[in-house]
DNA sequence: ATGGTCGCGCAGCGA
């Protein structure tokens, strides 16, 4: 490695439905895979109960911003976390459930969200999960700089277009995939954000989340609504990203798949 | 996907 330069990163995010159950599958990922960074969603832990010391044994730092029994989102990372933001910046109308982490991690900023489900179009879930998206870019108007190394990633509840999910007519007039939803992801990505696995890959049916129930993971029916969204110059230093499927198979998956992508040094 | 399963926590709700 030359001088003055920053390492390849390898960064990844995962929706594991409770870390308490899924900490056996995240210890064997995350020693096969070895993302620098590692966001996690749906943690659904206290910060007492999160397990920092497993992490610390594997080589990872951790910060951690729970509530109990819902939501929670982590940072799992061997290359620093610092400036940690636990949820909106302050200024911003609090979010009393834990759904935002914000932290640098080798020289990245880095925000692992948990956008909120909605529920149903029309319910005031569905309206809360519109003003959330709202005031994440205001969240970053205050953390992070669209022309410096930033990455927001996580589960944004939003399949971006009809290629996001299984059947777009099945899918018509629920959640995930309204108009407004979609408008509302696309002004989160004008601040500056690049859906880097859309640019890499345009086929359709690249899903990252598949229902437990019916079987849907093996019919193929499911959507991708987890999502890493890159600042413009980290973008264009993307080498690879891909679903890594394989972690929804075998025994107590999270009905989410990790999504992981490397990005070459600057400069 | 008309439901179907998980996780939480101990009934039934949210996803």
């Amino acid at each position: 490695m030359c001088a003055g330069t920053v390492p390849t990163v390898r960064v990844a995010t995962w929706n594991v439905n409770s870390l308490k159950a899924r900490m056996p599958r995240v210890e064997e990922w995350l020693a096969q895979v070895g993302p620098d960074v590692l966001c996690l969603q749906e943690t659904k832990s206290t910060d007492k109960a999160f397990p920092a010391m497993a992490f610390s044994s594997l080589g990872y730092e951790s910060v951690h911003h729970g509530e109990g029994r819902w939501n929670g989102v982590a940072i799992v990372s061997r290359v620093g976390i610092d400036d940690v933001v636990d949820g909106f910046a302050p200024g911003i109308e609090p979010d009393p459930e834990a759904r935002l982490l914000t932290a640098t991690c080798g020289g990245v900023r880095v925000a692992t969200v948990y956008v909120p489900n909605g529920r149903h179009v029309g319910h005031e879930q569905w309206h809360h999960k519109l003003g959330w998206m709202e005031r994440l870019r205001a969240h970053l108007d205050a953390t992070a700089d669209p022309t410096g190394d930033a990455l927001v990633l996580g589960d944004f509840n939003v399949a971006p277009d009809d290629r996001d999910v299984w059947d777009p007519t099945a899918c018509h007039g629920g959640t995930h995939v309204s108009p407004e939803e979609r408008d509302a992801l696309r002004s989160l990505c004008e601040w500056g954000l690049v859906d880097v696995f859309r640019r890499r890959h345009q086929e359709d049916r690249l899903f990252t989340w598949w229902d437990y129930r019916a079987g849907a993971f093996h019919k193929h029916l499911g959507m991708r609504i987890d999502l890493l969204l890159a600042t413009a110059p980290l973008a264009d230093r993307l080498s690879w990203v891909l679903v890594d499927r394989n972690a929804r198979k075998g025994s107590q998956p999270s009905d989410h798949a990790p999504l992981v992508a490397e990005f070459t040094p600057a400069g």
